[in-house]
DNA sequence: AATATATATCGCAATATTACGATACATATT
DNA sequence: AATATGTATCGTAATATTGCGATATATATT
C-alpha cells in the first residue's frame, strides 16, 4: 500500500531513516554544506546559491528542521538558520557507529 | 513537477545523496545490520527477521545493489548477498568528514 | 521429466516526495 | 498607514517510493 511499516522496526532503525533522509537529497546535502561552512545562514542567501525557488529551498529546510538537525531562529521577517549541535552528533555517533561495526569479511567475490 | 534536479548539484552532493538514501528506509538499515553481523546472508533469512513480503525485501536489496553498498553472488536458487567492503569504505569516509567537518559554534539559540 | 525451493520481476494501488507559482504573514521602512 | 522585504504556507502537478500478490526464473532433488 506503499506506507512505510515504521512500527516493525526498532526505535533506533527509524532514528537512524530518519537522520538518513537529511542527506538523501542532494539539496540537503548542499544546504547542510552551506551551513556548516557559513556557521549561520538565512534562507535567502541559500536561494541564491541554490537553483531552486524559495518555496522549494523553504520546504527542504522544513523537512531539516523536523529531522531536528537544523535550528531556526524566527525573527521576522528573517530567520537564522544553523546546525544543531546536539542532534549533528547524535548523526556522528550513529552513523559512526555503524559505518565503523563492519570488518570487512566478504564472501562473495 | 516533482524531479529531483540533480544537474544543479555537484557529483559529489549527489553521490552523498544516493549513499545516504542506504540509510533513509529502516528495512534498509536492518538489512545492513544484518548483513554486518552475520557476514553474509540470503534474501530468504532476511525475509524471515523482516515482517516483509519477500518481494518487498527482494526490492530494497535491489535498491541497496544499485546504489552498489551490497553486492550479491547470483547462485541460484540462491543468492549470497553482503557488504560491498570498497563502497561501504567510501561511505564511511564520505560522512565521516561531513560530519566530522562541523565544528560547533551557533549562532541560534 | 516432474517437483520443490529460493529469489527476481511484473503489475498494481496507496502514499510520499519534489518542485514551483501564488499568496499569506510578520516586521522594517518610509 | 502604505510599502518593501524576506520567509512560510497553500495548492497543485509530476514523479518516486513502498508494499504486496502473482508470476517468472533458475537450479536442486526426486
Amino acid at each position: 500500500m506503499g506506507v512505510t511499516k515504521t512500527e516493525i522496526f526498532t526505535a533506533e532503525q527509524n532514528r537512524i531513516a530518519d537522520l538518513g533522509k537529511a542527506f538523501a537529497h542532494p539539496a540537503r546535502v548542499a544546504i547542510l554544506q552551506m551551513l556548516i561552512s557559513r556557521k549561520a545562514c538565512v534562507c535567502g542567501d541559500l536561494v541564491g546559491e541554490l537553483s531552486l525557488a524559495q518555496a522549494t529551498v523553504s520546504q527542504h529546510l522544513k523537512e531539516l528542521k523536523r529531522i531536528g538537525i537544523i535550528q531556526g531562529e524566527i525573527n521576522p521577517p528573517r530567520v537564522c538558520y544553523c546546525i544543531n549541535p546536539s542532534v549533528w552528533e547524535e548523526a556522528r555517533q550513529a552513523f559512526g557507529t555503524m559505518l565503523d561495526s563492519f570488518i570487512s569479511i566478504t564472501c562473495c567475490p
